[in-house]
DNA sequence: TAGTATGCACTTGTATGGAAGTTCAAGAGG
DNA sequence: CCTCTTGAACTTCCATACAAGTGCATACTA
């Protein structure tokens, strides 16, 4: 649904040369710039980045933890190709943690970030209409990340971030159409609602139907990238 | 409930010295061996394992990713204190995974793995009657990850696997008395028995209250301990 | 020609030295 | 006695060199 744009977009004072490499890498992957399939060197990435191969080694070690890329000892790293039997897991994954998220939020969710959720939508509102789909995705996953905080679930968020990326990556292949933010608005208006609600019933239904969008972008795509897949 | 006694038992082939520094590590932070707010140095970790202090540094690294080290840059490195809510944290991540775990496993539950889990159930029953804790644990793990891999979720339990180290921090800390591990076993059965009826709000049910049973343990530990705790 | 060595060019893994930063204690100065 | 400075002793982080393993092309052999 979304890129990963907000782990991605904090530049933190002193970021060390490893989390430099491994967190712009990383968006590299997320959104196909570097094609699924493609070897990666760490000779060639430490001079692209100016760092020494140290460094670039531990941000492929991340990156092989999180399921992007592949380190095959002796033999080459390289980025792991698509996969939908993936994508199904991360989405069977992120689907459990965030329905427990909107459950618990219909039993306490702060004023504060309620109010935050709503201005969000607002602005997801403007960004389709826009046709801006950066700004979307950015402010879907904010909308998302509000909801965990709201619920005081930060820490089940992180556990969702590392899945998301499997998302993403095939959502990046999507074309993505003028029309196809508004039902998107529509819905986390729906997950809002009920929460407000306390409807912990249609909280839960809301953010599964949610969730399974993603599921009616996978019949299209198959035949017209094979190669990117495995 | 359990320690990490699985995956830390295959000395697979050819491990690397970081992994092995890891593995090691991460089980004696697990089992409290290494308690809680000590100090480590990589100088003093790679003399202990005859490696240099680079696999050493990548142990760190990893284990800072699980969240059981803090890093602290040109500081040092410590082992997290044990924290009730990073506990309550991990049992509720886990608990959204293992619902959504059996919930499909009323589904579609492979025979084969029914089989294997009603088994490690009789196992389990023998080594509560030995009073053999050590063998229950492992026991209990294999248990939940037959019933992830029986319902086609192994993805899912590795992203149990790092909450369940929180967990099972803190149950290294409890007693664990002769009479503790029987109701384990029958609550156990009680969700096996759900999936083999394929009635999944039962099943549901048992998971959840099989997983609250830590939350019993909360209560009467703190003061006994509180230098561990943060 | 088919099959088998063999050496080269690549890869990741490990060791080691030094750079940069933090902590803490000892000592100078008020 | 209190405050500030300063330097030694640590820490993690990075760069570099080397070790070890893999695959492939080339050349040699039957």
């Amino acid at each position: 649904m979304t890129i990963a744009l907000l782990e991605t977009s904090p530049p933190r004072m002193q970021e060390s040369a490893a989390a430099r490499v491994e967190r712009e890498l990383r968006a590299s992957i997320i959104d196909l710039t570097i094609r699924p399939g493609e070897r990666l060197s760490e000779s060639e990435i430490a001079e692209r980045f100016q760092v020494s191969r140290q460094p670039v080694r531990e941000a492929f070690i991340a990156l092989m933890r999180q399921g992007l890329v592949d380190v095959q000892p002796q033999r080459g790293t390289v980025v792991v190709k698509l996969s939908v039997r993936r994508m199904l897991d991360a989405r069977f994954i992120r689907e459990a943690i965030e329905v427990a998220i909107v459950r618990r939020a219909c039993e306490r969710f702060d004023a504060h970030y309620r109010d935050r959720a709503a201005s969000l939508i607002e602005a997801q509102e403007t960004a389709a209409r826009a046709g801006d789909h950066l700004g979307f995705q950015r402010l879907d996953s904010l909308f998302h990340i509000t909801l965990a905080e709201g619920a005081d679930c930060a820490e089940a968020w992180s556990a969702v971030e590392m899945q998301k990326a499997h998302m993403d990556r095939v959502c990046a292949l999507t074309l993505h159409s003028p029309g196809s933010m508004g039902p998107l608005v529509d819905q986390h208006r729906a997950i809002l609602n009920a929460i407000e609600d306390g409807d912990g019933e249609r909280a839960v239904a809301a953010m599964s139907h949610h969730l399974s969008e993603i599921l009616r972008a996978v019949a299209g795509l198959d035949l017209a990238h094979a190669e990117l897949f495995e």
